[in-house]
DNA sequence: CCGCGTCAAGTTCAT
DNA sequence: ATGAACTTGACGCGG
């Protein structure tokens, strides 16, 4: 059969949604095991280097078989991975291990976690989020992924941002992609990314805690959103959750709501899109998801 | 061998 | 000023 050998399965909605998770499979072994600093040796770090990368191998293999196309690395795939404590060579060393599952991965991406805050007034602060972004950066390079692989991350203060932004790598900058919040309104977070030249993930829950542009429907938004994102980006990337019930507004369900996502998905399910639902149960949540998707849409419409 | 206190890091909010 | 939450699993000490 001729043609692209990837994309020989399942049919591709290269015109819709892409589904993807963050991490963790929780029927694989973990690919962000680590370890104390105070027992930080390099031959500690060399042993779970080689661990974490067999995990991941083993995570995106399951993933092909599912069809799943998008995930998230931890960030923890390499331990102490931006700190000064790991002088290894890991992108030199296993070089040869990163390429081959870097050439059987589809989309991936990584997200800094809460202790990068690039926009902090703390200068050392800034020159950890700086290492630790490079460090992110350094990760995708070694995988031999292009610029498509995105490094997402929040804000905070915008004036502080765009001018420590300018601190990062070419390499890292061309990765980098902003991500609205809870806190944080896309009014916010568009203007400061079209300044930089950057894309925006949208945050579809987020934006309901922290609204703008209003009166703009979903699909509206990310059609405007879409525009950050050029060739050279890849697909737009969109997160999905709703709330957890009795938890603090803002924190994620533990599951994908199908309802609240099939309504997002008449909105936008056209669109060539790649979605991350944040949800606790990660690539179970994909696959309820994916089926619903392969299912016709029960549009009955129950609001009159 | 197992249970459970603790773990690199920042920020914000409550007390 | 101090501590918990965020979010989360996994390390590894101590019994």
């Amino acid at each position: 059969m001729p043609g692209p050998a990837r994309c020989t399965k399942a049919p591709v909605h290269d015109g819709g949604l892409r589904l993807g998770y963050a991490c963790v499979n929780p029927g694989l072994p973990s690919s962000g095991r680590t370890v104390r600093l105070a027992n930080a040796t390099p031959d500690r770090l060399r042993e779970l280097v080689a661990a974490n990368l067999d995990a991941l191998d083993a995570i995106l293999r399951w993933n092909a078989e599912h069809g799943i196309e998008v995930f998230r690395v931890t960030s923890n795939l390499i331990p102490f991975g931006s700190h000064p404590v790991n002088r290894i060579a890991w992108w030199d060393e296993f070089g040869d291990r990163f390429a081959e599952i870097g050439a059987r991965a589809g989309r991936l991406s990584t997200h800094p976690g809460q202790y990068t805050v690039l926009s902090s007034v703390n200068a050392s602060i800034v020159g950890a989020a700086v290492a630790e972004l490079e460090y992110h950066n350094r990760l995708l390079e070694a995988f031999e992924l292009g610029p498509s692989h995105k490094i997402v991350l929040h804000v905070g203060s915008t004036d502080r941002f765009e001018a420590n932004f300018a601190r990062l790598s070419e390499g890292t900058r061309s990765r980098l992609v902003l991500e609205n919040d809870e806190r944080q309104p896309l009014s916010d977070v568009l203007p400061l990314a079209n300044r930089l030249g950057v894309p925006v993930v949208f945050d579809v829950f987020h934006h309901r805690l922290a609204p703008s542009f209003d009166g703009l429907s979903i699909r509206e938004l990310v059609q405007l959103i879409g525009e950050t994102w050029r060739k050279i980006d890849g697909r737009q990337k969109i997160h999905f959750s709703t709330q957890a019930p009795g938890k603090r507004p803002g924190a994620h369900a533990d599951t994908i709501d199908l309802e609240v996502f099939g309504e997002l998905v008449e909105q936008v399910g056209d669109l060539p899109l790649d979605c991350m639902p944040e949800v606790k149960d990660k690539e179970r949540s994909v696959m309820r998801a994916k089926a619903s998707l392969a299912k016709p849409i029960p549009l009955i419409d129950e609001r009159r």
